[in-house]
DNA sequence: GGTGAAAGAAGGAAGAG
DNA sequence: CTCTTCCTTCTTTCACC
C-alpha cells in the first residue's frame, strides 16, 4: 500500500509541503508523471491527510505543556480522545502504547489558566491521574525551509 | 509589518500549504505576483516558519515515539538539546520545567530501529534514565502545528 | 513507469497609480 | 512603494505507449 519511494516522497512533504512535483521526483528519481500520480493516490487514500504552513505564534507569554493521562481501569482510550476533543486548548492528542495511556499538548495563557485545562481534564471521572510537563524551549526539524 | 492581506494569505496557506500562489491569489482580490512576494516575506520575516504535510502514521508502517530523558545532576540542559540535534531521527525536541529535563519526538521505521535511536540517545554519559511512550494514535487541530 | 503536447503557473521586467 | 500587465520559462496534466 505504501512502498519505499511512497515514503521518500512523504519524508520530503513533511519537510517542504510546497515543493514543487517536478523536483521531488528529481529526488526521488523518477519523472514528474508518477510522482504527482502516487501523491494523489497518497492523498485519496488518507495517508496524507493535508498540507499546512507552520506559523510563528505572537509569543505572549503563553505556555506551552504537555499532560499526561492514566485512565482509570477499563477505559476505552477513546473516551480519552472525546475529552481531549472538547477541550479548546488542545492542540495535539496522543494514545500511548503503555503507562501513560494518553498524552495532550496544549496552549495556555498563564499558570491560572494551565490549572483549569488540567481540571477540566481530570474531572471527567475516567482520569485516574495526571502529570504535567511545562515546556521552557523547543525545537522542531520540519520547520526548516528548503530552496 | 503583517497586514489584512497577508493575514488573508496566511490563512489559506495554514489551510492548504500547497495551493498555487495564483490560486491564492484569486482569493484575496490580488494578481499573482504581490501575492508571490508577500509570501517570500513572510518567509523571510519568519513568520512562516515552514510547511508541512500531515502524514497518517499508521499507513506508513513507520512508529511515532515520545522519549522522556532525565539527565545526571548538574546538566546543562543545553548539552540535552545538542545531542537531540546530533539524532536525525528526532523530529522536535523540548527542555521540560521539572521532572523530566527533556522530551523528544522521533520517527523511526520500526522496533529495531526504535531500540537503536533509544540507545543513541542514552549513550552520551550525560542520561541518566529514559522513558519512551510509543504513539498508537494522534491529531492534531489544524491550525495547531506551530512550534 | 515514461513520453510528448497542451494548459496552467511561476518569475521577471516595465510601467501606472 | 505596491499593484498590474505582459512575456518567457518552468511545471502540471492528460491521453497514450
Amino acid at each position: 500500500m505504501v512502498d519505499d519511494i511512497d515514503r521518500e516522497i512523504l519524508a520530503v512533504l513533511r519537510t517542504n509541503a510546497r515543493m514543487p512535483v517536478s523536483e521531488i521526483a528529481r529526488r526521488v528519481g523518477l519523472s514528474a508523471t508518477p510522482v504527482a500520480r502516487r501523491i494523489e493516490r497518497l492523498e485519496n487514500e488518507g495517508v496524507i491527510e493535508g498540507y499546512v504552513a507552520i506559523i510563528k505564534d505572537s509569543d505572549t507569554g503563553e505556555l506551552d505543556a504537555f499532560t499526561e493521562i492514566r485512565l482509570s481501569g477499563g477505559t476505552d482510550t477513546r473516551e480519552l480522545e472525546e475529552i481531549a476533543r472538547r477541550v479548546p486548548e488542545v492542540r495535539q492528542y496522543f494514545t500511548i502504547a503503555g503507562d501513560p495511556d494518553g498524552l495532550v499538548r496544549f496552549r495556555v495563557r498563564n499558570v491560572d489558566h494551565l490549572q483549569k485545562v488540567v481540571n477540566a481534564i481530570r474531572g471527567t471521572g475516567i482520569v485516574a491521574g495526571t502529570k504535567t510537563l511545562i515546556v521552557m524551549a523547543a525545537w522542531d526539524r520540519a520547520q526548516v525551509i528548503e530552496a
